[in-house]
DNA sequence: CGCCTCTTTGAGACTTATCAATCTCAGTGG
DNA sequence: CCACTGAGATTGATAAGTCTCAAAGAGGCG
């Protein structure tokens, strides 16, 4: 077991700073330079602290399901994952993308069911913690208790902006908007790509199913954006080109390039 | 102060069991007779215990907009208050409503901005908690960390069932929804009303806000709902006629009484 | 009684969805 | 090396859901 221990610390301090790990081609540092870090550095340390094992989640693969009970929680250390609901005729919404640091299923109740599925986007490598462990933590009074608390606050404020995104804004302004905050979450993890341009793994029904349009319609929308000239995006890769232009479109009164300040 | 610690502990203490305050007709009791509550009863305990104050928030009134600074952390004692936000053009988003127990306006930062705004929809009262107090709270390893992240993660689940309601749902299937969670929610806090009728506090442009729909279409959507007889709603009142067809309209496999299982 | 907010109803406009066909491109295997 | 394949992207035409504007009705309150 103390073997087991320090392999899984090793494996995760691997994962965690970048090291090529099967064939995800996103390598992902720990956030180091955001003065507003959302989510704390923490949540790499938890899972270095925590985890009772890593798993491997191949690119399209289900890490969780709806209505599944498990007694885990997980951190992602590095790809992307996304987490969705589908109703019965098989529309799709997506509730949010899980990028490295990102903690998921919490459930306070041991054997409470997860409210949604768990899908990887790319390869992905995520520290499985039990959740026994987690609320002996939390009741024991650690730290990590806040680690918890943050990740969740971030989270929620990452849905209040989807919600915004989806209920009032017009697919333009939605699409705008959605690629600002993901490129904004992008550089927090990864090294920025060249010239300004990031790694984007998302297909154009993954952005329609996140801000509930569907993919012809992004299809359309991401063409104007482009004939615009403020955004170049496909290949998995995703540049903007005039960064104020698209604020103006996603119908922000301004856009910090460290924090969404105002209007979001 | 060590009276005005007590004076504050009584008035939590007549404030969450129900007593009258000022004109609100709305009185909740802290929730006691669910199994799978999802705030825990710990809400009104930790504001019994941390707060510094209470507020009295007059119905139309602000608790907090976005973008003040603030260290302070607020928990509903009793009366209803909505999260939103208002784009440039005056379109408002509705994020959430806060009932008794809820916990608002948490942030990391000891002076970061309200990324929301919160509004009494009737006349409220809200206990006061200093917010480095909780962060003294959480560092140092309290049960109340517990309780802050349930709340937290009950919230994010409510964002995302209106993601869901927003995105993929038609008008229909996503008032139906609503209504079957709010009536839910409405139960958990207060007795529930004489024949299956609950106080329901919310203007049919709140309703529009939170779902993404202007007050004129979910005029009509009631109406046919109302038609089909399913529910009865105005005068500050709902009722849930048909609580299993009201939930297929809103396109669950099942709405379990106690808790939604599976889709939601 | 009169004002004010909220609700209801109608008609027409607009955004987005749906259906369907074509196109691109990275793999894959012969 | 090249045809074949399949997933994703693009484009067009039409349908549907929801919005907008406008006017009238209902109910609460001073």
């Amino acid at each position: 077991m103390a073997t087991a221990r320090i392999d899984v610390e090793t494996r995760i301090n691997n994962a965690s700073i970048g090291h090529p790990s099967g064939s995800t081609d996103i390598c992902f540092n720990q956030n180091r330079n955001s003065r507003t870090a959302r989510t704390g550095n923490g949540v790499f340390d938890f899972a270095r602290n925590h985890a009772s094992d890593i798993r491997f989640v191949p690119s399209g693969t289900e890490l969780f399901a709806e209505g599944e009970t498990s007694d885990n929680l997980y951190v992602v250390l590095n790809g992307w994952l996304f987490l969705h609901r589908i109703l019965e005729d098989g529309r799709r919404q997506i509730l949010d993308f899980a990028l490295p640091g990102a903690v998921l299923g919490y459930r306070a109740n041991p054997m409470a069911a997860f409210a949604f599925s768990a899908e990887a986007v790319t390869n992905a490598e995520v520290a499985i913690i039990p959740l026994n462990h987690v609320r002996k933590l939390l009741s024991s009074g650690a730290e990590s208790a806040m680690t918890l608390l943050e990740a969740a606050n971030e989270a929620l404020l990452g849905a209040f902006d989807s919600l915004t995104d989806i209920g009032r804004r017009t697919a333009r302004e939605a699409v705008a908007h959605f690629l600002l905050r993901m490129e904004k979450r992008i550089r927090r993890n990864a090294d920025p790509g060249m010239d300004g341009e990031v790694s984007f793994p998302l297909c154009q029904e993954h952005i329609g199913d996140a801000l509930g349009l569907t993919a012809v319609h992004v299809c359309r929308t991401l063409g104007k954006l482009r004939k615009d000239g403020l955004v170049e995006f496909g290949r998995g890769r995703l540049r903007i080109l005039d960064i104020d232009a698209l604020a103006e479109e996603a119908g922000l009164y301004c856009f910090d390039d460290d924090d969404i300040l105002l209007a979001s």
